[in-house]
DNA sequence: GTTCCGCATGAATCGATAG
DNA sequence: ACTATCGATTCATGCGGAA
């Protein structure tokens, strides 16, 4: 199976209407928060940014598999010491795009930004709004179950008890199996809060998220083959990791910069490059570039 | 110092109205979640639920000082496979009345409702939303700074290095002194996120939120002496945490089991209770009974 | 007095069945 | 078609009784 990796240089706005109805099957993205990174994205303010994103949840509906799901990483920012409302107005005005609110996710940041300040503590968590547009769609819950709570506690306990029943389980083979049945009733279906630290990156740009996010949401909503899609693509975190998964995927990113350095470090397979401002723009109608 | 637990029997939308403005410093509630808890609250529709709260918050924004603070505890249930949005248009009303939404704190709730269903998994969180009149309120941070995250591993650390400098430590009163300095040092302010677990309840009557939650916020956001407000009283749980606490409270009940419970387990200091149903109805306006 | 084990119990949600 | 009720699913917690 041969997984394909498309990116596009440009504005989502406009790149999305190159990509047909129906073909992704995840949307995994953190768009620019308001006012947020100017020096990259030129900063939204937060009374525009529900005019400004309408557009592009109208295409990524557009786009969603009807089995799919949207997941969007978002947080409203501080603005006058009050919590801005655009993601609550946001989330209102796409149910009238047809999304369905499915779910809130929360990411709990362990370890969060440093600082302090008067009337508020550190920001630790973040949204992760789930949208889809039919009440069924496809969800893989074994993909992401976790070891129980108890879990070690419970595991010897429960091992021993088997050990006094079965004193062939000790032979070889038999042993191993055993633990892997235990095991698996030892685990658990997980809930809607997500631990997971920040990355502290190494490189020299920074991602908005650590890898074990879309990860996790990969695995949940998306089967090997399947296509996943992040708009800001950023630092090709969604990218890299779907790759890796054997997931098809598709970034869209307006840095140039951002965008040069995704295009370098995805490395085999199929790596499928969509740039306006190539050589062959005029002679080759989709401008489509394959680098192996 | 004498310390008050005024209990009201009644609709709060109605018993709010019999206290002055500007007097209360904390008010933390958990009312009834759309649709919950039909036995004992008649249930509120989704769709009737912002309209049914705005004349209580109307009320509570009358009776908050300028330097108080509102946390109402809230979660949208889910309807037709769909989180319902009346929690986000609640928000967005409030701010009309003059509501500034200063914070949203997480509540992780550890031990989570089991189940399995095909598109969700547990939801384990529950929001806190922060109210103020002003954007200038108190705030008592150092009253909840918690330990650091390896405390531990970094408390035994440092003490093995005192132990090296300091010899004398280890005599008598000396080292319990120097413990007390490093445990001040490895404290830490807590973040937006909340970790407890919910309360089995032990005895007859259920609390809908831990004694650790409102204890929690009574820290924060007031001192001895102040006046804390719940107008959806229950089982009592912030009332009886504010007494333990040293705060003046005020709790407001309509179902006449949950009141009369309270009434029982709250004892002595000042207990001044409302009931519209007493005996001196007529002759004494007020009809203030205190019980010590 | 401990520690350990068994058990009931939730601010839940879905799907099927019944009126 | 729309609402109301009921059973099934599932797991952290704290209680009580036992070793």
């Amino acid at each position: 199976m041969e997984i394909r990796t498309d990116l596009y240089f440009g504005d989502c706005k406009e790149e999305l209407k190159k990509i047909p109805d129906d073909s992704v099957d995840l949307i995994f993205t953190s768009p620019p928060y308001a006012d947020q990174r100017k020096n990259t994205y030129g900063g939204i303010p937060p009374k525009e940014y529900v005019n400004w994103f309408l557009p592009i949840s109208e295409q990524l509906y557009r786009i969603l598999k009807p089995t799919g799901t949207f997941v969007l990483n978002i947080k409203e920012r501080v603005v006058n010491g009050e919590r801005s409302t655009y993601v609550l107005e946001l989330i209102l005005e796409m149910k009238k795009q047809g999304w369905l609110w499915t779910e809130e996710y929360i990411w709990h940041k362990k370890n969060s930004y440093p600082g302090k300040w008067p009337n508020r503590f550190r920001d630790a968590w973040e949204r992760l709004l789930q949208f889809n547009k039919q009440k069924k769609f496809n969800m893989y819950q074994e993909e992401v179950m976790v070891p129980m709570g108890d879990w070690a506690k419970t595991r010897l306990k429960r091992l021993s008890e088997t050990d006094k029943k079965r004193d062939e389980s000790k032979v070889g083979s038999g042993f191993g199996k055993n633990i892997s049945n235990w095991l698996e009733r030892e685990m658990a279906y997980p809930t809607n809060v997500i631990h997971l630290a920040t990355e502290c990156n190494n490189k020299n740009h920074s991602a908005a998220f650590p890898e074990g996010l879309p990860e996790w949401f990969i695995k949940l909503f998306t089967k090997e083959g399947d296509t996943v899609l992040d708009p800001f693509m950023g630092s090709g975190t969604t990218n890299i990791v779907a790759k890796r998964m054997y997931r098809n995927s598709i970034g869209i990113e307006i840095v140039k910069e951002y965008f040069d350095m995704v295009k370098t470090e995805m490395q085999p397979t199929e790596l499928i490059l969509f740039e306006p401002n190539s050589n062959y723009e005029k002679t080759e109608p989709k401008r489509r570039k394959t680098i192996r």
